[in-house]
DNA sequence: TCAAAAGTGTTAGATTTACACCCATGA
DNA sequence: TCATGGGTGTAAATCTAACACTTTTGA
């Protein structure tokens, strides 16, 4: 008998908000629950911490069954501990963000999970408290992405500058002007323009630009 | 039998940093820990989630439990889940960091638990990994204090600019322009200077000024 | 030849930083 | 009278924001 068996134990879950970009819009995935209770609902994914994993591998873990990818950027987002935020049992679950570049995920997992990308604009009511997990996350992301290079994670390794900016567009929900998202590119030597051309939206052809992290690593003055 | 029992259960616990400005330092509160493992060593305050109260509500019955007093600022920071973070069981933590005016502490309740107010700049190694929630605790302060008006719940209600001053390089760790600083003092019409002076710091005395909250409220734009 | 996207500089205004002296008072 | 902390303004430099036209090319 220790002092903490004076306690109760509870479940632990994660909860991933997974971030992507298509068409020009930022979007999540999210499935329909396939449990009790709540079965039919939009939902996040996610999953129990098992006894032997740390809260991160639980998430790691969730992220990849579900995609398959590896090496994958993700951060927590925090703890969400209502009594009664689940309706079947006490369940605290801590909510993670991760990003990913569409094209690379594999379309049958997408359609073994019945999981589907919405527009952050335009989220469902989702099961419990999700839809305050996506707000947050997406706060999150908004000052992350202006002091952090993450948004290379939502684009191919190769991109042209007028994606970029239209990442960036989707994520802060407001116009950006062109000639000053250049000069400000332009500034930040790890992004490097290759002698690639992207002919696939313009007749001219776009300069394709790639991240280099390693020159990051060295001089990492990221600011848009 | 449903879904959930196939899951574990895990003990979750609290964990709060409190801070406090006093002699020109900022200082968080820690104490001796009072059981088994870990006995003994500098530790932050902390308690378990009861099943009937949220986290919030346990890191706030936790803060009310070692201070006394109601309605302090505080935010979660984030989950700690190594798996052996604690040395005894599993034990998943969810950290917070409160702002409380030293003044206002009573100092036999200080006492009565055994804490110490510590620089934060000296901070001693503390049991688990509670001093990597306070490195985290103090860099989200640094981020949080140039943007919102927290600074306030650290000091008296009346304060003079040059406390302000002071508190603003206890935390950010570095000095101050002073005519730079009050002239941004100045653009904030919700920090308000009253007739009151204060003799206690100089000879000449020194206005004595005050955070309006409501004031705040109506036109919040805080930038330090 | 023309539609569609790529690419490119300048200027005014706002913000930020650096910096030094006089004031009021009690001891 | 003097030591101590309180209080004040200006100018240079930097950063930010607004803004429009030329280029290339495939259809």
């Amino acid at each position: 008998m220790n002092f903490y068996s004076e306690h109760a134990k509870v479940w632990v879950s994660v909860d991933v908000i997974i971030f992507g970009f298509d068409e020009g819009q930022l979007k999540i995935l999210i499935g329909r629950r396939q449990m009790d209770p709540g079965r039919g609902q939009w939902s996040l994914y996610g999953g129990f911490v098992g006894t032997s994993e740390s809260i991160d591998q639980a998430a790691e873990r969730t992220l990849q069954e579900l995609t398959g990818m590896q090496r994958l950027y993700m951060r927590q987002l925090g703890a969400f501990g209502a009594v009664d935020r689940d309706p079947g049992e006490r369940v605290i679950s801590i909510a993670y963000y991760a990003l990913i570049n569409v094209a690379d995920y594999d379309e049958k997992l997408r359609a073994q999970y019945g999981l589907e990308w919405v527009d952050v604009n335009h989220v469902p009511q989702l099961y419990s408290d999700h839809n305050e997990m996506v707000a947050m996350a997406l706060s999150k992301m908004r000052q992350k992405i202006k002091s952090e290079p993450i948004s290379f994670r939502l684009l191919p390794p190769l991109f042209t500058l007028t994606q970029l900016q239209h990442l960036y567009e989707a994520v802060l929900g407001e116009e950006v002007d062109k000639r000053n998202f250049r000069k400000r590119i332009k500034d930040m030597d790890f992004i490097e323009k290759t002698e690639l051309i992207d002919k696939t939206s313009s007749k001219r052809g776009a300069a394709l630009f790639r991240f280099n992290r390693k020159a990051y690593k060295e001089d990492p003055n990221f600011k848009l």
